[in-house]
DNA sequence: ACGCCCGCCTGTAAGC
DNA sequence: TGCTTACAGGCGGGCG
């Protein structure tokens, strides 16, 4: 599922691609993708004539900015892809919404199960806050030691479920929790304020690590998820897993085969050695 | 206010 | 072999 390393990665892809072009005409038919506006036709009217200016990220979602000063956000969910295609290429099962750009290229959202969404926003204040965004907590990458303990610092949540909520720390789910907890030598149940500074640390090591790592490499495609990137191809980073989707596997520091544990309906990956 | 759980959704794969 | 069922999980909302 697409996490912050994959969302990088289709960011970097679509600054490089379409920054600075002009969005000729829009489609948008898809009604749940659409679910916050009141049609699809007023995304289709907000972008259409409007050139990309840059492409942003803010946890799981992608900003895409317009000359307007409207922003079109996205969020890839569970299976959604933004993919670049010619014109010319055939139609794709579940796009949900295209933009054509001039020089004849498109950007489309394709997205089976629809826990993705795209809409588009007006940001507010100084900051250019986008209202819809507001909840959302630390960004991984930007966040110090010192705020990563802030936001363990009282919790009575566990350490894992912590590190998905989007509205203290932005961009991590299932894959990635567990690849940090992992290389952190953390369990996935432990009290989030039990930690050590010493914890603390391997902790945010690992956090900025693993997700560094996993952008390098274009981020985590697996055999059961729709993962692309804006081309069409697979991440690389899900060859270099450690103990997500591995159970029965020795673990690559001590051979203890890893465990997977199922918790509230999902799963958890881990070494029981050594992580504690 | 916070933690926890459910339902949404469809392609894939295991199971009978 | 073919059909049914379980599973994957981010997020919003409801509940305690």
């Amino acid at each position: 599922m697409p996490e912050l390393p994959e969302v990088e990665t289709v960011r970097r892809d679509i600054d490089a691609r379409f920054r600075g072009r002009r969005i000729q005409e829009a489609e948008a038919t898809g009604v749940r993708t659409l679910r916050r506006h009141g049609s699809p036709g007023e995304l289709v009217d907000r972008v259409q004539n409007r050139e990309l200016i840059g492409a942003r990220r803010r946890g799981k979602y992608l900003l895409l900015d317009l000359d307007s000063g409207d922003v079109v956000v996205v969020h890839l969910g569970m299976s959604g892809q933004l993919l670049a295609a010619a014109a010319s290429d055939p139609p794709i099962r579940h796009t949900h919404v295209a933009l054509h750009f001039d020089g004849g290229d498109e950007l489309r959202f394709v997205d089976p199960r629809t826990f993705g969404e795209v809409f588009v926003s007006t940001p507010e204040g100084p900051a250019g806050e986008i209202a819809e965004l507001a909840h959302l907590g630390l960004d991984p990458l930007d966040a110090g030691e010192d705020a990563l303990a802030g936001a363990l610092a009282g919790r009575t949540t566990k350490l894992k479920p912590l590190l998905m909520d989007q509205r203290r720390i932005a961009g991590i789910g299932n894959m990635y929790a567990d690849e940090i907890l992992f290389a952190a030598q953390l369990r996935f149940d432990r009290a989030a304020a039990s930690l050590n500074p010493r914890e603390i640390g391997a902790l945010h090591r690992s956090m900025v690590d693993v997700l560094t790592e996993a952008i390098a490499h274009r981020g985590s495609s697996l055999a059961d998820e729709q993962y692309r990137d804006l081309y069409g191809q697979v991440g690389r980073y899900q060859l270099r897993h450690r103990v997500y989707a591995r159970q029965g596997q020795p673990c690559p520091r001590c051979a203890t085969p890893v465990a997977r544990l199922k918790v509230a309906g999902r799963s958890n990956f881990f070494c029981p050695k050594c992580q504690a």
